[in-house]
DNA sequence: CTTTCATTGTGTCAATTGTTCACAAAGGAA
DNA sequence: TTCCTTTGTGAACAATTGACACAATGAAAG
């Protein structure tokens, strides 16, 4: 728990995302007695890989271990320290800051995303700050340090992904019907799609699998619910399928 | 020149593709003394950014300036030091290498890849090692630390990215033939692609302009020569269009 | 100078995919 | 029972893909 545990110069940020009915939604931390959000985020351990440094964020943050997660970027500039930030992070946490203190320094960032299931998501709380928030990554609100530029960037990095692997489920629940995986396209890619087509679309991938199920509850016509299968994912890919959309 | 003046535990790696008549090519250092290659590398300086640095070791290595730069990937096992490899290196290099020596360290590599055409390739020297080589990426020899890794990731995502972006066009000369575009797709991807298909494909995405000149000193028809149109481009992306093949 | 041959630009045609629209079945609400 | 919305599916037409054909071009061979 301080300089000398970690690798100096190095931190990780995390932009969890999660789906609700009409949003994409990145998961903030309120900075105590400030307006300002931040990424989950933090250190690299000396004895720790960079990916499991990422892992426990996540599961510090959101109590789940099985995680689609991808690093997208790798943040470097010269100027990337933020003495004034980590100032008000200190003085919310009622920690020590002095002039000299480690976390003012130069920081690299190492980024990931990941995609969650948000109905399986519990909030477990951090030793750092208290109110967590789903924010809609349209509206964002006050940021600290780059952390909006880095949540942006990731943006923009799940859409091109999702462009080309069906990675999109794992913000879903297991059991998802055709129209839910649309919404979920379109709320991610920002526009409509023509329904019967993309039906046909996905159904051709031939990476679900159909159950005897229907979803219940619903206002009209029961959809029927899908599963991923990962065999015959892998099977597409060997044969060098693409998954674009 | 030392310690003082670099990031500690971070490093930079470069994949410098090159294409020939036949085959993807990386830019690889020999280790003198030894039958190991190496990516050309540094670090970065305490006051310079990561992209910075490896405009830098591009510019050290091949004297230019303009280069297409991806970055594809940030690795940082713990146990990712490397003193035996770093010993040679030293060894070769006739520099002092101690147990406690900075370099022996936990290093995270910060990886992009470079696309050039290799006609403006100009060799300059380096301090740390002579001896270069275009490497076939499918015939590569042996390779210190975890570069051979580093490179096939490199390629996997230079491979991606190709899929959805024109980018392909940094290997080759500012004027190419549609044949020329076509064998760097072929190579690059590894598949063969059906000519007369091809050529509508590329021309429908109307990023290219095609010039009244043709390719001269071919043995057979010669074929017309294009030019990317950066202004056409811009334009189709603005309408949305994709660019994958 | 003619013939041969590989390559390029372009065209044809069938199969597949994209786009738009239609319609019946399902289920809640009036 | 009627009305309304959603879902699954299919029809019709447009566009793209994939496989091949063919004439024009230019070097090499005779």
């Amino acid at each position: 728990m301080g300089e000398e545990n970690y690798l100096p110069h190095v931190s990780i940020d995390c932009v969890i995302f999660g789906l609700t009915d009409n949003s994409l939604n990145a998961l903030l931390l309120k900075v105590t007695g400030t307006e300002s959000w931040v990424l989950p985020g933090g250190y690299v351990e000396k004895d720790e890989s960079i990916e499991d440094a990422a892992l426990h964020v996540l599961k510090s943050r959101t109590g789940l271990t099985d995680i689609y997660l991808k690093q997208f970027m790798t943040t470097g500039n010269s100027e990337r320290s933020f003495p004034d930030d980590v100032r008000r992070i200190c003085e919310s946490l009622g920690i020590e800051w002095t002039e000299g203190h480690w976390a003012n320094k130069r920081f690299i960032s190492i980024c990931y995303y990941a995609l969650i299931d948000v109905n399986k998501f519990k909030p477990t709380g951090g030793e750092l700050e208290q109110e967590y928030q789903w924010v809609d990554i349209h509206n964002l609100p006050q940021m600290l340090m780059d952390h909006d530029n880095i949540l942006r960037k990731g943006y923009e990095a799940l859409k091109e992904n999702l462009g080309n692997h069906p990675i999109g489920i794992n913000l879903l629940p297991d059991k998802f019907t055709m129209p839910e995986l649309q919404k979920m396209y379109e709320i991610i890619l920002d526009k409509t799609l023509e329904r019967s087509h993309f039906q046909k679309k996905m159904l051709r991938f031939d990476i679900f699998r159909r159950l005897e199920e229907r979803r219940e509850g619903v206002p009209h016509k029961r959809p029927f619910l899908y599963r991923f299968d990962e065999n015959k994912y892998q099977n597409e890919l060997k044969k060098g399928a693409r998954f674009d959309v």
